[in-house]
DNA sequence: GTCTATACAGCGATAGAC
DNA sequence: GTCTATCGCTGTATAGAC
């Protein structure tokens, strides 16, 4: 099992807690000594570990891709179905949002609004809309659909509006329109049905 | 003509400044001593106008609901078919994008990340939400669509899509898929083909 | 590596005059 | 209504000891 709170090393300490306060809050409205009270850790220790803040908020942006890379890596090894692997950015952002018990929308979106133009962070919004078009495209080659790029797009712009959802749900309790993760994998679902036929 | 920056009122130029780097930069980011050098307001009349910079943030949401749901009501007062009328939204978005000159995603969204749970611009979050789903549901009652929750779920879902591609263009520049709202515009166009048939 | 204590800056807000 | 000048807090970062 997982060591305590107390023996695990403060810079996991420290990512474990940005991650929350970050995502949760925001990142410019989150102060520092509120991830090192959550933490449990100095001021000092931090800055030994990260180069300050912006650092710390690189740092923090990079695990939560990675993480998010090997959640869809391991949905996607699931599947053999050329159409069911292109969908799988469905499933896996499913699957992402239980284990991280996510709350609120695309921690990436969410950055890309709070993080100024030379930020250190900024390489990791630009990973993760790489990743997610650079993928769905090949998958959308694999599966041998016209026109790749627009499948892509399309496909992008239904996650998108799934994260949005939820998002949205957030500040907004009792608005209708459940699972826009499913809501989203029909809807892409049913419009390459419309390109394959 | 409008009026020349010098003689407009202090409190729209205020809220012009507000709005340009609210938007742009970020609430949490913009300081208020950037909104009153950009509008050239002297702090003490700033705070005869707002409560703070918490009133000028919901002031500055406000306006900008307001000027979207007149944007929107322009655009559907020129359609009588009853689908043109549902996907609206989308014609209505890409005219209010060039009004305003936005270069990124939903400002409601992206406040929706920002402000805290008890902050008074939240109203205007929950009227953005609001807005949308009702009269995307009203519409399709009109268009006498079956299902008319799920329509405006998925049309909204297309409509947040849509502008969170803006916004990830805004960060990654060179991505593929140009022209979001024309993609989500032909997206759901299609989707509703199929209710209709 | 980690702590306590503190320096320093930026920002939100106010006082008082005109 | 608007200005200049300033207060006080919050938050980032560092110094120095253990």
């Amino acid at each position: 099992m997982a060591p305590s709170s107390a023996t695990r090393p403060a810079r996991e300490r420290l990512l474990t807690a940005a991650g929350e306060l970050f995502y949760e809050s925001g990142i410019a409205a989150t102060g520092v000594d509120a991830v090192l009270a959550r933490a449990g850790v100095s001021p000092a220790t931090m800055y030994a570990h990260f180069a300050g803040k912006d650092g710390l908020v690189a740092a923090y942006l990079e695990e939560r891709h990675t993480t998010w890379r090997q959640t869809w890596d391991a949905v996607l090894a699931g599947y053999r179905d050329p159409v069911d692997r292109l969908l799988s950015v469905f499933d896996a952002v499913g699957r992402f949002r239980q284990q991280q018990g996510n709350r609120r929308g695309c921690a990436f979106l969410a950055a890309a609004t709070e993080l100024p133009p030379g930020h250190p962070g900024q390489r990791w919004l630009e990973a993760d809309s790489r990743l997610l078009t650079g993928r769905l495209h090949e998958l959308a080659v694999a599966a041998a659909l016209p026109d790749p790029a627009d499948v892509a797009a399309t496909l992008l712009l239904c996650y998108d509006g799934a994260l949005s959802g939820y998002a949205r749900a957030a500040t907004t309790p009792g608005l209708p329109g459940d699972d826009p993760v499913g809501r989203a994998r029909r809807l892409a679902a049913g419009w390459i049905a419309t390109r394959t036929g």
